[in-house]
DNA sequence: ACCCGGGCATGACACTTGTCATGCGCCGGG
DNA sequence: CCCGGCGCATGACAAGTGTCATGCCCGGGT
């Protein structure tokens, strides 16, 4: 049997590299293609057809999630492993609903990586099992899609009037939504709903 | 002339092993201890005679600019090349003067990492050039130490009141602290008096 | 048909925050 | 020596914020 053609997308090229290195010393994986960009996944999968595709969350152009769930769409019978930084409780419920094979933190043993690859291809599915019981106990974010909205425009310290005229309400709209997110957050200040929703990955961080 | 001894600080097992691989690669570089935590810096130093440590500023235990102190401190007789995420010009500038004699960030590309190395091992400064410029031009935190306590003690979305039991202060100190470090960030609110304080290595994150 | 929840809005209220003036004590440099 | 910067504080004012009641419109369930 061939070796597992292995796509490898991280933003962080110093960290892509490395991981290649770690992968290239299994005889049985080949990395055969690296990008840097979420939005140049879905061409490289086209053109090198790789068996699984390994994406970090956090990635500009496009993040990793929406990155699979292209992916996913493009039918290119390509398998995926998340590979984050962040262990947020949200982010394993979205890749999983993205079609995300396996579900891996930066902090795993670099040992098992290559192990979590080949799972992956083989059908299997890979998530780390302390993640997974948090994202159980979790639950789904309580927030509306506009109070996300909200809280997502309040995220770098703009004022309510900054908010409102980003998202065309009124400003009393605006401190409603807020409230409500406060309130569902358990938190006090809008600062601290923001930081709780974004820890929880209910809110895209930066 | 036997290999260069390597030392590897960096708090996410798999990026750490995924560097030892990279290292590997190159014949006359070998990796002779890995560590996860800033605090064990020092001690791993101490027993494996390192000719050259590769740092992460992001650690927990102890930041890797600390570690950079102690460990030039200690005496040991080994150079140190500091590998971080995040280009904050003001980590430059700490690391420095903390005694490291190499700067480079995560995406700088992976092949001129063994290079680097050689270069701090053989006395030369390793500095990412355009980093280097926004240090030039960026210039060390305009905020006073207490202003900096302040911005730092009402990063996680806590109220005037909740900082000023924390610190000992009256509301009215505190408010004042704040504003004068609202003013000299050019930023409106406070969280983005914090946000800019944090995106430009004054203030600590997470 | 009915009700309920979400989104949107207004207005009012109490509280928090940001700003300013002013004052005091301390320290270090011209 | 005196001045300026910093830390700390008080008090007062204006602006911003969080909460609440109330209302309207819509769409989805029972």
């Amino acid at each position: 049997m061939s070796a597992i053609r292995v796509l490898l997308a991280d933003d962080q090229a110093l960290v892509r590299g490395a991981l290649a290195a770690l992968l290239s010393m299994e005889p049985d994986l080949d990395v055969v293609v690296e990008v840097g960009r979420g939005d140049e996944v879905v061409a490289a999968a086209r053109e090198h057809r790789p068996d699984v595709a390994l994406l970090d969350v956090e990635m500009p152009g496009l993040d990793g999630l929406s990155a699979a769930r292209d992916l996913v769409a493009a039918r290119l019978g390509c398998r995926i492993l998340m590979v984050t930084t962040f262990g947020r409780p949200g982010y394993l419920k979205q890749a999983m609903s993205a079609g995300a094979s396996g579900f891996v933190v930066k902090d795993t043993p670099a040992k098992q990586l290559a192990d979590a690859v080949r799972r992956v291809h083989q059908g299997l599915r890979v998530v780390d099992p302390a993640l997974a019981a948090d994202s159980l106990t979790q639950g789904d974010s309580p927030l509306t899609e506009r109070e996300t909205d909200v809280l997502r425009a309040a995220r770098d310290g703009g004022t309510v009037a900054d908010v409102a005229r980003e998202l065309f309400l009124s400003e009393g709209t605006v401190r409603n939504h807020l409230s409500s997110a406060i309130g569902k957050t358990g938190a006090r200040t809008r600062a601290e709903a923001v930081r709780v929703a974004v820890e929880n990955g209910w809110l895209p961080p930066s």
